[in-house]
DNA sequence: AGAATAGAGAACAACAGGAGAACAAACAAG
DNA sequence: CTTGTTTGTTCTCCTGTTGTTCTCTATTCT
């Protein structure tokens, strides 16, 4: 994270406490005069700074819109383990990131979030960049779209077939082979339950 | 949830308040007496953000109509306009629904979803049966993706391409070719953020 | 000196909030 | 049912506030 300013640390300072007191936010006028600067524009160029480092969310054009990116929104949600792409093991990323998702695909049982890379599942409208929620789970029914460990080494995102002793990853990409498996090379770690993309 | 201004929290305490005591709902001249408003247009607009909100039901024309929805049913989210099928206007469905959207598909602009009908986008992954989040808005960039209305009666979901004169709409499915309007005949009704598909 | 940082202040655009007219739907009285 | 009043809705216009963008100046630091 982008190193704050000691201007900028007061700032955040006393919006934070602001927040504490469930205070509405103060506009620029109010915050100019707390800190004793006589400019909007002078202070507009800091809360920008705290905007670009991720502390107070972007205010587009609406008055008292300066709002702390709180620590309950950035707990809420499910955690983003990191990227999937066919070939590769999980790329972790930081622990402690999290995605807000829909309530109703925040199930009952455990989740957590991938974004995922490459063109591997194409055809069923996956694409690169997209982020998929995934429920924790060890078993799948034929026809899910599972995130498979490959010799507990790379994870994939595939459509399962299980047949008797073998299993069979389905890409959905018309340039690529379904790939056929020994049962004990594939350990199921979860289920794809929904999609999220952004534009 | 939508963030109240200082008048709409203040109309909405007076709401409940009423509420409390069992009183008949109050009508437009009252709360403007009593808020020492002397126009009942101004009132409507604050009234409507509340509804907006999701604080107040909507009141189709009904006298005293205004109505607290309770804390229950206050759901949060974005309202589900209804299913977008390119050929057809939007079939509506009941206005209350809502759905909800991860905390960044809820922009500063008001926006809703809709559910998508019909493949003419499925190139671009989006297919039958997701749901599409909507940035409401009148104009778009070349390349977005929008919600237009053709001929003040079908609605339909394509990626726009807008010249001097007249609008290209490009579905993505290779079925499909473009489609060439003059410029009146296309209304821009808003721009696709974000697309949700459950498994 | 030169570059980064801060601030002042003007000018602008977007927004909140309101006034009032005109209209239409709802309601009440005859 | 008809009439007149109330009430909700829509519209245009206005005002002060507030966020944003500039340019210019001063300060600090290497």
């Amino acid at each position: 994270m982008m190193r704050l300013t000691r201007r900028q640390q007061q700032i955040y300072d006393i919006l934070r406490s602001d927040a504490d007191m469930m205070q509405r936010p103060p506009t620029y006028d109010e915050l100019c005069h707390r800190l004793g600067l006589s400019s909007r524009g002078s202070l507009h160029k800091h809360i920008q700074a705290l905007v670009m480092a991720g502390l107070v969310e972007p205010m587009a054009g609406k008055q008292r819109g300066i709002r702390l990116v709180s620590a309950e929104q950035q707990e809420q949600g499910i955690p983003m383990l990191g990227r999937i792409a066919a070939g590769y093991p999980i790329e972790a990323v930081e622990q402690t990131e999290k995605i807000s998702v829909p309530d109703a695909m925040a199930g009952s049982k455990p989740r957590y979030a991938l974004q995922v890379s490459g063109d591997s599942m194409i055809d069923e409208g996956i694409f690169d960049g997209d982020y998929v929620v995934i429920e924790q789970s060890a078993a799948a029914d034929n026809g899910d779209i599972v995130v498979a460990l490959i010799d507990q080494q790379e994870t994939t995102l595939k459509r399962i077939e299980q047949k008797p002793g073998k299993i069979i990853l389905h890409p959905a990409n018309a340039a690529m082979s379904p790939m056929i498996y020994k049962a004990d090379q594939i350990q199921i770690q979860g289920i794809l339950r929904g999609l999220i993309r952004y534009y």
